[in-house]
DNA sequence: GAGGGGTCTTGACGTGGATCAAGCGGACCA
DNA sequence: TGGTCCGCTTGATCCACGTCAAGACCCCTC
């Protein structure tokens, strides 16, 4: 008889084999690309899932480094803790995407990756990745693309924090999500908002006030409509003719 | 007799072979790290240099990637073109450090590598750097560190973008240089700009005149002394208080 | 269903940095 | 040696966004 029948079910959940050949993100997700054979090569080593609650944290900024995080579920935020206490936004995190990038390189992380609500991770050890990477050469290409990305979507930001004004990060923000939800699925042009008006004005260089105005603002023009946190986007074409057609 | 003797110098100059384990910048490039056996496997692959005059690209948004450049001499500029005609500064790279990256994603460039100066990069061909990544361990590993740290510097310009103040960002700016500096050995307090106040002020989201305007008052307070281009540090600690002691 | 805390909205006002404009100075070249 | 151009400096003014403050709304708990 096991004593502890209810711990050993969930421990039993928690570390069930999640495997890369039937998960319907492979899509978007490391094993994009791969071939049948190849995605059982890395069936292999994401051996472990992690659920994660609504305000706990992947990892810390300072946590040793050992795995990349595969996101299953849920909304996640990344961000630093300044001295002065403030918390910076530095990306939003949804399914398929991967999380940990930051501490390959000084194996310890720079940020924490935070759940903005309920949610589950594949644990990717990054020795076992980078073993099989040297075999499976797709995997290995792929994993550079991933890096890749990550660094043109930062430079994204960068432009976008650098260059632009505030209705037009607001714009920008819309619509890439949008762009990701339909990728996932999701309506393109209605959803929910997981972060704050803080959180977002972290991210985006704006305090808070100003990304409330300036949803009001947009809904006065017809091009989204707001209710707390669900957004509806009435008028992508309006959305995006702000981001063409800026001034200097 | 040869026709063109001087051409054909030029050329060999150009092909002649680039050994990693020569290299006085192999402490800060690619082979950081790695033992004398494993240098000499990067020799294998790294095998041509390219000379940049100032105001070449070493390659161009659009361009097709296939390889990636590691700096051996030179000052150079990442710089996307906007479609206004703007020139949006991405970076400033030195010697040791390794441009194009962002290409690897989408198998093309996504920005323009510009020269600042006349200067020399090694050609390292990408696909043939995965493999020999295959073989050599300590090289994927060390090639996975290079594009990490690439992400965390990202995130580091973001966090300047999104929360400093136009003084705290020239502190920043003006630390960061005089940091990479000293690694290549050069002086840390005293240093030639290559790049124009504009292009400073695109990196860091300003405009030409409030750079020249904080230059002039750093110099006010006896933080460093600027005439031109050449730039001295005089209270190093001074220009770090400010980064300390941000408000806010 | 009452109380309370967190989140969001909106207004009034202040300011840091952008914009506009003029003049300077060094590098390059004839 | 002088002219021209480009990059830099500096001043005057403007405005986008931040700051401060009040109040509304929503959700949670008891």
């Amino acid at each position: 008889m096991n004593p502890q029948p209810a711990t050993a079910k969930v421990i039993n959940i928690h570390q069930l084999k999640t495997v890369c050949s039937s998960c319907s993100l492979r899509e978007l997700c490391l094993p994009m690309g791969l071939s049948r054979e190849e995605i059982e090569q890395l069936d292999q080593l994401v051996y472990t899932r992690r659920r994660v609650k609504r305000g706990e944290n992947i990892y810390r900024a300072g946590d040793g480094f050992t795995s990349l995080y595969a996101i299953r579920s849920g909304f996640f935020k990344t961000n630093v803790i300044l001295e002065d206490g403030r918390d910076q936004v530095t990306g939003f995190h949804m399914p398929g995407e991967i999380l940990g990038l930051d501490g390959i390189g000084t194996e310890s992380h720079t940020c924490n990756a935070h759940a903005l609500e309920d949610g589950e991770v594949c644990v990717i050890p990054f020795s076992r990745l980078e073993e099989v990477s040297r075999e499976v050469r797709n995997l290995q290409h792929q994993f550079h693309k991933v890096m890749s990305r990550e660094i043109v979507r930062d430079q994204g930001v960068m432009m976008l924090l650098g260059t632009m004004r505030a209705e037009e990060r607001l714009a920008a923000f819309l619509l890439n999500l949008s762009q990701r939800f339909v990728a996932r699925g999701y309506s393109p042009s209605e959803f929910h908002l997981r972060m704050t008006r803080e959180e977002i004005g972290s991210y985006l260089g704006l305090k808070l006030e100003t990304v409330s105005r300036i949803f009001s603002k947009f809904q006065e023009q017809g091009l989204i409509s707001v209710q707390q946190k669900h957004i509806r986007i009435l008028d992508t074409d309006g959305l995006q003719h702000l981001l063409d057609h800026r001034e200097k």
